[in-house]
DNA sequence: CCTGGCCATTGAACCAGGACAAGAAAATGA
DNA sequence: TCATTTTCTTGTCCTGGTTCAATGGCCAGG
């Protein structure tokens, strides 16, 4: 149950067995069906949870009602509405499953204890964030100076599970094109 | 010359004057003129910089050469790329002066080492980079969901005091569109 | 006080991708 | 199993934004 958790933070830093266990007593596991919401608009995100089994994402509705998929979240990756959990402020994001889920999860408490009692944990949380911000930069920079054929195309490379796993008006709305168009798109790859 | 920065550290943690002035020790301060480079692609990014005075960019170049800016930094800002500061490899970014700056600068031996003597600033950088990242999240959401004129609009609201400082083009680059079409946004929206 | 080099503006032609609609295919579930 | 819903495809038309080119304003440096 903690094998795949315990791997991700040894590669942060190096915890003692204790540290470890304490870690892994804090974690509350739960199991989610498929198509949950976890967090809706509007709400305060109260968890930060690793995905151990299945998918999830998260996403934004635009004034027109149109999803933006920000992320999808497999094995080894945290979700969470970051922004939300920290500042116990209300969130503008849903995070859904979109398979059965396990997930590790913390609150803003078990987070707090952990931290107080082991700081070490601080890198940890701090070396996520900053690869998910050098992703964030990356993703922004090629969303505004790449064809859709090309998103879709980095995309397949970077994350070639993803598209056997969900459907495809989900990719569109990751990479910020209709799902129409990304269909053609496909054709026309396709063709070649 | 350490009163903006001591300011900042003050809203994330509490720490002694003797925390405090410890690492003010170990900042460096450096003077640089308008439209210098202080980080080109391929090189490795060996600061971390807060801007005590001024406006400093980071762009990405893209295969035709289009730049797109991913932040202005002015006062009170850090600006770097963390990802190669940290990981130590080449960076895709550059950053650049636009006016005659005021930073400090952290390299990557004086952050170590601010780090081990004094952990609680770990909790310092893991704020500014999450306030970062959710930041850069809205902005994904924004440049997908919005028309040309909405993110026009944001931008003038947001940081009011840019459109002032910095040439219009930069501030296309950054709202991924071209320089002439913002400037016809303007003018549409000045008849109104 | 010129002058050369950005920079912003404007217009015309063009195009990548969106919106809509209608079917086909696949998944779901009773 | 069949029926219902969801997803994917394909075609047509449309539009927001790009590209290219020309013009004029504005400094900054000699």
């Amino acid at each position: 149950m903690y094998e795949a958790i315990n791997r991700y933070i040894g590669l942060c830093a190096n915890f003692t067995p204790g540290e470890t266990s304490y870690f892994n007593s804090l974690l509350q596991f739960r199991k989610v069906k498929k198509k949950t919401l976890l967090l809706q608009e509007g709400e305060v995100c109260n968890f930060e949870a690793f995905v151990n089994k299945g998918c999830i994402r998260n996403y934004y509705i635009d004034e027109n009602g149109a999803e933006v998929t920000l992320q999808f979240a497999i094995e080894d990756w945290w979700v969470s509405d970051i922004a939300s959990f920290h500042d116990r402020k209300p969130s503008h994001m849903f995070i859904e499953t979109l398979e059965d889920c396990e997930i590790l999860v913390l609150t803003p408490e078990t987070k707090e204890e952990l931290l107080h009692k082991v700081p070490k944990f601080e890198r940890m949380f701090r070396l996520m964030v900053q690869r998910n911000l050098s992703r964030m930069q990356e993703r922004l920079f090629q969303t505004i100076s790449t064809n859709a054929t090309n998103k879709y195309l980095d995309f397949l490379e970077r994350y070639p599970s993803i598209p056997q796993r969900v459907a495809q008006h989900y990719i569109a709305s990751y990479l910020g094109m209709s799902p129409e168009f990304l269909s053609k798109v496909r054709t026309r790859l396709a063709k070649k």
